[in-house]
RNA sequence: GGAGAAGUGGGAGAGUGGUUGAAUCCGCGCCCCUGCUAAGGGUGUGUAGAAGCAAUUCUACCGAGGGUUCGAAUCCCUCCUUCUCCA
């Protein structure tokens, strides 16, 4: 959530930040215009409730000393009824303001660039360089069901369209992805966690998932509960509400999950293969930590996720997102984009983010500083590491020989009782 | 699924419907004494918001949300969580 006090400090700056995200004039205006009438309402409530208190303390004493206390208690009985009035004119503000506030995304970072949707973006660093083939490279979809990997049509049999079956080497790799990950996060002092696949409201709307795009994800019939469209949310809201021990920072962690997604914005595109489904497996890397730590936290997991493609030997390059791409909850993302031979292009493969305190905020996750001495929203920074099916994508298009079998990455070889 | 019990500040743990934001202990901060593998004494120590240069004052918070009452940590209801017993 956007900071209010900021807004009551420096409306104009917020205002230029927020409009660089898209967030209109109006909106803000009102934002403002209702913070005030919170504000007000809030004062006129308590200056009535102090009255009550002190008649009411005063009822105490006139009982004990045995004081006729009928006209004190007509007066406490008539100031009530302005009590009462008060306090719904303030809820109902209170309501209002924060609907309103939680629909705000971030503040984009200065240094994150201008622009519309992706074709803003800034290309930062290539990592490898695509390999020359002297064929014509086939597309994953081919080259999966032409080696018995991925069975796309019983995977739609029994759950429809962006839903695939693995067998086989294609069900090991996606195992040994995982499990090579997991333990390469692990070797850079991520610790390893095993969450719930399912959450409730109050988890996503600490993320930033809810209330706004409640339409993408997955809803349990007959409960407030959802399917995880990211690791990000269960492992960032581990600590919601809580006061983190200063000396714990930087907390860092893993973990693998299932992600669940409807892809509602995205009907029509990558129908064909498993660049988008709606279920697909992701190792995430989630840190907690001070804000004068995070960017060097977020550069670390941009080098983590990087790294591992780099041990995979596939080629890759770094994004840095305009604000136009950026998502609701991100001050600043960059992008790893894996190269694609089969399609000819670069395609998202991670999304590293630093959503400064805007989730600490929503979530209440705070540390207590050891200078200040006061509680302090934390910064949290969330990426993945990587989404495994794209990974599985990229190995069967890199490494493709000409017949359509496909070279096994060194590194993986351990995770498949293949030897080195 | 049924029957109970419990949820209080960083931790442990009191709490009579009204000077209780909450005894006490531990922990932690500061000060003093003493002097050596320590200990003792004193004092302070929640969070958030509002007003004020400030001292300070006011409001809210004792699992969550309602209710009763002039007044609720304390009584009632609902929910959540934990524990125990039964099926």
């Amino acid at each position: 959530m956007i900071d209010l006090k900021l807004l009551q400090k420096d409306f104009e700056g917020l205002s230029v930040k927020l409009m660089r995200k898209g967030v209109s004039e109006d909106i803000l205006n009102e934002l403002k215009a209702k913070n005030e009438t919170l504000k007000t309402a809030k004062a006129v409530f308590e200056e009535l409730q102090a009255v009550r208190n002190a008649m009411s303390k005063e009822f105490g004493v006139y009982k004990r000393e045995g004081k006729s206390i009928n006209e004190l208690k007509a007066r406490i009985e008539l100031n009530n009824i302005k009590v009462d009035a008060a306090l719904e004119i303030q809820r109902q503000a209170q309501v209002i303001l924060e609907s309103l506030a939680m629909s705000v995304p971030n503040m984009p970072d200065d240094l994150v660039p201008d622009g519309k949707d992706e074709d803003g973006n800034i290309e930062l660093k290539r990592i490898l360089l695509p390999k020359e083939f002297t064929f014509k490279a086939k597309e994953h979809w081919e080259l999966a069901e032409q080696n018995g990997w991925i069975d796309f049509e019983r995977g739609a049999k029994l759950s429809g369209s962006r839903f695939s079956v693995s067998y086989d080497m294609g069900a090991k790799l996606e195992r040994a992805l995982i499990a090579f990950m997991l333990d390469f996060n692990g070797k850079r002092g991520y610790h390893e966690v095993s969450v719930p696949h399912m959450v409730n409201r109050t988890a996503l709307e600490g993320t930033g998932q809810l209330p706004k795009f409640e339409n993408d994800l997955y809803k349990i019939e007959g409960q407030d509960m959802f399917m995880i469209p990211t690791a990000e949310v269960p492992l960032t809201n581990l600590f919601q509400g809580e006061i983190v021990p200063y000396d714990e920072l930087p907390i860092k962690m893993t973990a693998y999950t299932s992600c669940y997604r409807k892809e509602a914005g995205a009907a029509g595109r990558d129908t064909r293969g498993m660049i988008r489904q709606h279920q697909f497996h992701k190792v995430e890397l989630v840190c907690i930590t001070k804000s004068e730590t995070s960017d060097t936290i977020f550069n670390e997991m941009i080098e983590c996720a990087s790294d591992i493609l780099t041990e995979l030997e596939l080629p890759h390059r770094l994004v840095q997102l305009c604000t136009g791409d950026l998502g609701f909850s991100a001050a600043k993302t960059v992008d790893i984009e894996v190269w694609l031979p089969g399609q000819n292009q670069y395609r998202e493969i991670s999304s590293i983010s630093n959503t400064r305190d805007f989730q600490a905020r929503r979530a209440k996750i705070r540390y207590k500083d050891k200078e200040t001495k006061k509680n302090t929203f934390v910064n949290t920074l969330n990426g993945s590491s990587l989404a495994v099916g794209r990974t599985l994508v990229a190995i069967m298009e890199n490494n493709q020989n000409e017949n359509g079998d496909i070279a096994i990455p060194e590194v993986l070889k351990p995770y498949l009782n293949m030897g080195v």
